[in-house]
DNA sequence: ATGGCATAATCCTTATGA
């Protein structure tokens, strides 16, 4: 089984590489985040061509979340339940036998701005509801866009700002992992320097200054299973690509219940 | 010190991103 996560930057604009990927990659989840597509404008169509479903958290212009899979989903959530927020971030849903939550996390701008004090407590109303879910579901995988470096090698020497790398971030995605979710990435060797994202300007994916900062959260039944965790650049280095690469994770066998 | 690139929408300028 395998499981992708994929921050597009506009899914209208992606689309073309999102097809050729799944194609390439026959991924049995993928999912997206940064969609900036509501919801009637989503390319439902030619992603059923390619034999795939989908579950849909969409708005206008910003933010917006699907989960792409090849087998029937079930048990939907949208958003985070009891924390009311119009930015569409979160979608969830039972994939066979895998319940995969599927976000995209504030970016927070500055540290101690307006938008950070909202991702804190967005962080805080997340932890709490995967804590729940991890009781609900024992094979949960939660992918998607952090926007947090968690360690110091998850983010390129070079870089200046604070955010993303800052300790209450770091914290926060530190209570992630004390609800007893493994970093997938992190089982295994990996190339120096690894990273998920490069900005577009300063020939930044050429200089490999980046962040890692999509990441793949496993719970710890699925841990034995789990064969595989990666960055894919490939799509990095095509024309007119997202800023984000996709990250894959794979198990064994599909752990269907 | 700033912007540098990309996207969408308000569309020749602004908001946001990371």
């Amino acid at each position: 089984m395998k499981i992708a996560t994929w921050n597009v930057n506009s899914l209208k604009v992606r689309l073309p590489h999102v097809l050729d990927w799944l194609a390439e990659n026959q991924a049995d989840a993928l999912c997206l985040q940064e969609l900036k597509c509501e919801d009637k404008a989503f390319p439902l169509a030619e992603l059923e061509a390619a034999g795939y479903h989908a579950v849909i958290n969409g708005q206008k212009t910003y933010n917006g979340v699907a989960i792409l899979t090849r087998s029937e989903p079930a048990e939907v959530v949208r958003d985070i339940p009891g924390f009311d927020d119009p930015q569409k971030r979160i979608i969830a849903a039972t994939v066979a036998g895998v319940r995969v939550i599927c976000g995209y996390f504030p970016n927070g701008q500055a540290v101690g701005s307006d938008k950070f004090d909202y991702k804190l407590r967005w962080l805080a109303a997340l932890t709490e509801w995967v804590r729940g879910e991890i009781d609900r579901h024992d094979r949960l995988v939660l992918t998607g866009d952090f926007n947090i470096a968690p360690e110091e090698r998850d983010a390129h020497p070079d870089w200046k700002d604070e955010i993303h790398v800052s300790a209450p971030e770091r914290a926060a995605f530190a209570g992630l992992l004390e609800l007893g979710l493994i970093d997938a990435f992190r089982l295994f060797d990996q190339p120096e320097r690894s990273f998920s994202w490069w900005d577009y300007r300063m020939m930044a994916f050429r200089r490999n200054f980046g962040l890692r900062i999509d990441h793949v959260l496993i719970s710890p039944a699925l841990r034995s299973n789990c064969t595989a965790c990666t960055v894919d650049k490939t799509p990095r280095k095509l024309e007119r690509p997202s800023d984000h690469a996709p990250v894959i994770v794979e198990f064994d066998s599909p752990p269907v219940a």
